[in-house]
RNA sequence: GCCCCCAUCGUCCAGAGGCCUAGGACUCCGCCCUUUCAAGGCGGCAACGGGGAUUCGAAUUCCCCUGGGGGCACCA
C-alpha cells in the first residue's frame, strides 16, 4: 500500500505558521515513506473562502519548498482537488447514505436545537443532538415533497462508540453520546466540511490523515462516515496546536502568524521549516539544525510530541542567522541585493555591486534578518554620511576624536596600495604614534566613515570604500568637530 | 455544563524503572577572543505541578487533584 497524505487548508485566511507546520509534517511523512503528498482546497465555506487566500497558500507552500505531488494546480488521477468543483459527488454520496439508512432528512429548527442543548446542559448530560426531535419516517417523504426546508444529518449509531489508534496519541475511544447527528448537507444542498473532507479522503485513497488537534473530536464522525461509505478509514494522527508566547492559542494579536509576514520580515524558508520541525518533534541526538532531506530521513510519527508548543520567535531568529551564515556569497548577495537597492532608492552600479560582493562575507556573519543587510552596507553607497546621533555624541565629543581623525588623515593620505592590510598597518602605526588605544583611536574613524559606532569591520570597510571617499569623509567629520 | 487531549528549565526538545548529581538548544548573565557589532569558545542561572499507590528503587507505571489546550455551528 502506498502512502498518500494530504494537506487540505481552507482558503479562509493566509497560510499561517500552524498550517505550515501541518503541511511540513505531511510532507515529511510522505517523503519518509515514499508516499504521495497531495494539496487539496477545502473550500466548502463559500462565504469566507477567497481566491486571494488560495493564492497565498499556494505561493507560500511553494516558497517553503513543500512541493505537492498531486492536487491543486497539478492535477492527478482523481479529478479536481477543489471541493467547490465536486458538489455533485458529495450530493450523490449523501443520497446513497439516505438510501442505505445511514443518513436522514432533519427538520429540527434552530430554536428546537437550542432548547435541546439547553436542557442537556441543565441536566449535565451531553449536548450532542441525537435526532430525537425528528418526525416519524412516514412523514418525511411528504414534507420533503411539499418543499419543506431540511438538512441531511448522519445517523450516529446509538448506543455505540468509535475506537481508533491515533498515530501520535495511541488508543482513542469516543462514546457516541458525545457525537451529534452532524449535518452533512446544508438546507441549500451544499456539503459541510465533514462530508466533503471524508468523501475526498476516500475518493483520493488517502491512507494517513495528519492534521491539527482541533479535529481530534471530529474524527469519530469521519470514521463513521467512511465506514458508511463502505470504505476503510485512514490512519489518523493529530498534531498538537501552536500557541503564542502567552500560552494562548497563536493569533495575530501576539504578532505575525502569516508565513508571508515572516518572509517579508527577512526569514528564510529553510529556517522556517527547520524551526517548525523542531516545534513538536525531536530529530534526536541533540540535532537542532537539519535540512529537509535530513528531516525526511529521520521522520517518524511516533516521535511527534503530544503537547502544545509555544511559538518562540527568538529561536526562529537564531536559526535564521544560522541559515544566513550558511549561505554562499552568491546566494547571500542574490537574496539581499534588491532590499539594499530598495533602501538606497536606486540600482547599484556594477562597481558598487562588486563592492557589495566583497563585503558580503563580513556582513553575512552579522545578519539575523535579511533587511538588516541594507543597514550595514548602505554607508558604502551614499555620498553624504548620515551620522547616528547617539554614536556621534558618544564617540566624537571626546578630546581624542580630533587627534585621531587628524592622524588618520595624515597616515592614510597617499597610502598605496590601498588594501585591508596596508590600511591596518597604517592605522596601527597611527595608534602607536598618538598613544591612543584601539577603541579611542579607531571609533572616531568608524563614525566618520559609516556614521555609526556599529559597522562591519573597519579596515575592510575602508578598503572597499576606497581612499578618496574615505579621506573625504574623515575630513568632513573633522570639520564638524 | 459535557467530552477529549496534554503536563520535565522562561521556551522547544532528550529522558520509554536503576546509566539522572535530569541532558541539549533558544533566551539571559559572566569570561575569553576582539577595532565596534556580530560570530565563535568556555562557564553560569534555571525544571521533573501537587498528593496518593505500585516497587528494593519512579521524571519514567497507575489513580486523584490542579493547571493548560481542544471540541460541543447549516465554520473548517
Amino acid at each position: 500500500m502506498t502512502v498518500r497524505v494530504r494537506f487540505a487548508p481552507s482558503p479562509t485566511g493566509y497560510l499561517h505558521v500552524g498550517a505550515a507546520r501541518t503541511a511540513l509534517y505531511n510532507y515529511l511523512f510522505a517523503h519518509a515513506n515514499d508516499g504521495t503528498f497531495i494539496l487539496r482546497s477545502d473550500d466548502t465555506d463559500r462565504a469566507r473562502s477567497t481566491e486571494a487566500f488560495q493564492e497565498d497558500i499556494v505561493e507560500h507552500l511553494t516558497w517553503l519548498g513543500l512541493e505537492w505531488d498531486e492536487g491543486y494546480n497539478k492535477g492527478g488521477s482523481h479529478g479536481s482537488f477543489r471541493q467547490s468543483d465536486r458538489y455533485e459527488r458529495y450530493r450523490d454520496v449523501a443520497g446513497e447514505l439516505i438510501e442505505s439508512g445511514s443518513a436522514y432528512y432533519s427538520f429540527a429548527t434552530p430554536s428546537q436545537l437550542d432548547a435541546f442543548k439547553k436542557a442537556a446542559r441543565e441536566a449535565g448530560t451531553s449536548p450532542a443532538y441525537d435526532g430525537s426531535l425528528e418526525p416519524a419516517d412516514s412523514e418525511v417523504a411528504g414534507r420533503i415533497a411539499s418543499g419543506e426546508s431540511a438538512v441531511v444529518r448522519f445517523k450516529v449509531p446509538r448506543p455505540g462508540e468509535t475506537r481508533f489508534v491515533d498515530s501520535v496519541r495511541d488508543d482513542m475511544v469516543f462514546d457516541h453520546k458525545q457525537v451529534d447527528d452532524f449535518i452533512i448537507l446544508r438546507s441549500d444542498g451544499t456539503p459541510t466540511y465533514h462530508l466533503a473532507s471524508t468523501v475526498d479522503d476516500v475518493d483520493y485513497r488517502i491512507t494517513h490523515v495528519i492534521r491539527g488537534e482541533d479535529l481530534l473530536s471530529s474524527t469519530p464522525k469521519h470514521i463513521l462516515l467512511t465506514r458508511a461509505m463502505g470504505a476503510e478509514p485512514a490512519t489518523y494522527g493529530h498534531l498538537s496546536l501552536l500557541m503564542g508566547p502567552d500560552g494562548k492559542k497563536l493569533s495575530k494579536r501576539q504578532g505575525d502568524t502569516a508565513i508571508g509576514a515572516y518572509r517579508e520580515a527577512g526569514f528564510l524558508a529553510g529556517a522556517i521549516n527547520n524551526y517548525l520541525a523542531l516545534l513538536g518533534w525531536s530529530l534526536g541526538d541533540d540535532v537542532e539544525v537539519a535540512s529537509i532531506d535530513e528531516m525526511v530521513a529521520r521522520f517518524d510519527m511516533k516521535d511527534v510530541s503530544k503537547n502544545p508548543a509555544v511559538f518562540d520567535a527568538q529561536k526562529l531568529e537564531w536559526l535564521n542567522g544560522v541559515y544566513i551564515r550558511a549561505m554562499s556569497d552568491d546566494e547571500f548577495v542574490a537574496c539581499t541585493l534588491s532590499s539594499v537597492q530598495d533602501v538606497l532608492g536606486r540600482t547599484l552600479t556594477e562597481a558598487e555591486r562588486l563592492q557589495f560582493v566583497e563585503m558580503a562575507p563580513l556582513v553575512r556573519e552579522r545578519t539575523k534578518l535579511l533587511p538588516e543587510v541594507a543597514d550595514q552596507v548602505c554607508f558604502l553607497f551614499t555620498n553624504v554620511v548620515q551620522y547616528d546621533e547617539k554614536s556621534w555624541s558618544k564617540v566624537m565629543v571626546g578630546p581624542e576624536a580630533p587627534a585621531a581623525l587628524d592622524a588618520a588623515i595624515s597616515v592614510l593620505s597617499g597610502l598605496d596600495p590601498w588594501t585591508t592590510e596596508s590600511i591596518e598597518a597604517a592605522l596601527r602605526g597611527m595608534l602607536e604614534v598618538t598613544g591612543l588605544n584601539a577603541r579611542r583611536g579607531l571609533q572616531p574613524i568608524r563614525v566618520a566613515v559609516s556614521g555609526s559606532m556599529v559597522s562591519p569591520p573597519l579596515f575592510e570597510s575602508l578598503a572597499v570604500l576606497g581612499n578618496a571617499k574615505t579621506l573625504t569623509r574623515l575630513k568632513t567629520a573633522r570639520s564638524l568637530l
